[in-house]
DNA sequence: AATGGGTACGTTGTATACAATGTATGCATT
DNA sequence: AATGCATACATTGTATACAACGTACCCATT
């Protein structure tokens, strides 16, 4: 059984104090959707991969009913696929799959940094500076895991900064499917130094009031959907 | 009691045969989420309502379990609020919010259009046809609830021909909470009308292969936005 | 030997019982 | 009279038992 692992996984989200985060259900938004959500991005639970209810609720030792609205959520997420009466699997991500999540990421992504340029603030210059700044540590760390967390944390301060509530859920929604590829493809040889030196741009273009950054954006994003493809094609 | 009419809707979903859409969970799927649905869109339970379980089981006649499911589907699409431990309420829509769609609408539909135009086929012309021609109908017969379920097929129309499932996915999770507004929004004078000549345009942009039809979209939808707003205001 | 049907098993779908939490009410104390 | 606390109630969170469904295997029949 490659699962054995996950009750550990569960161990370290129990271990959270519950005040962190007061607004979620105990033990399905605290315990088991981040277990399952670690464990497919990982791939240690990989695409195809069925997840048995009593299986999972022994192993994450809670009931059945938490699991199943984990997988409701985890569908919501993209993690997962379900199909009624027959069983819930770890999504597969299909080359095509990718083609059409990135086409989306560009038009909504370019809308944010649109939005994030015209509305950003003082706050909103630091506030870029300090991830930027956390960015680059990570690159020079060689931590291309830390990286793709740091990356996910620069598009989510542009969702803020762009001040669209809908527009920021909405992104996350996508991203689902290819966030193990994302994390994988971060590995590749001169990868995270590409990403790293087309966020700088971006910065730069946001900060200058430059209207090219959504531009800037598309080519980043041309750039990750080819490496998340690689990555595909080599699986 | 205002929600004693939730039976008879049930019934009417239940009355469905199963084999029109198979790959659904029986109750939850079939019958209370489609009634739940129906009843906030329709207003019939209005915004800030709180929806309880074992309410809503008794008068559905099934059992909490598949209301509870259902909750986590409906905050999926948009249309309720789930307040841990506290209750799932009716989405309240703020006038920031429909900004806020509105604005992601535009981004992801003209793109739709764009790639739509692009891409469209004999067969996509001729679907193309046969939808406006439904919505030419129901202007005619001055039907706006009847109107904005054609114009709703008419958007996903223009997904199908987009060919990009991961677009049609995530526009329609955008939908969810105007669309009780919309459906309001659909009856001021002159709105159906107004809405119909620019989907006219629309279609005869995507015929012509001329890109403009991605404008026209943004167009379309600021006078959406606007309606859905004066709505709002009036209640 | 191949195909058809039937039965048994595993898994999901549903119902209900129990536990934990949030809210409101009423009382006591200041 | 106002405020703080405690207790009771309503409601959600979780666990488990039962029912329905889908799949696979085996046997019988051709």
């Amino acid at each position: 059984m490659p699962t054995a692992q996950l009750a550990a996984i569960a161990d370290r989200f129990r271990a959270i104090p519950r005040h962190v985060n007061p607004n979620v259900h105990a033990l399905c938004d605290l315990v088991v959707v981040p277990t399952l959500r670690e464990a497919i991005i990982s791939n240690l639970l990989p695409p195809g991969f069925r997840l048995v209810e009593v299986t999972l609720a022994q192993q994450l030792k809670v009931s059945r009913t938490p699991v199943r609205e984990s997988f409701a959520q985890l569908e919501r997420e993209g993690l997962v696929t379900v199909l009624p009466r027959m069983g819930v699997f770890v999504r597969e991500v299909s080359p095509l799959d990718v083609e059409e999540i990135y086409e989306v990421r560009a038009a909504l992504e370019s809308l944010a940094v649109s939005l994030a340029t015209q509305r950003m603030s003082a706050l909103g210059r630091a506030q870029l500076e300090v991830t930027v700044e956390a960015m680059r540590q990570r690159v020079e760390e060689n931590d291309p895991v830390g990286y793709t967390e740091a990356l996910d944390r620069f598009y989510a301060l542009i969702m803020t900064l762009a001040d669209n509530a809908a527009l920021h859920r909405t992104h996350t929604g996508l991203l689902g499917p290819v966030r193990r590829l994302r994390r994988i493809a971060m590995s590749l040889p001169g990868r995270m130094r590409s990403s790293f030196d087309q966020a700088v741009l971006i910065k730069a273009a946001m900060e200058n009031n430059d209207p090219a950054g959504a531009e800037l954006v598309r080519v980043q994003l041309a750039n990750a959907r080819d490496a998340a493809k690689a990555v595909l094609s080599h699986d």
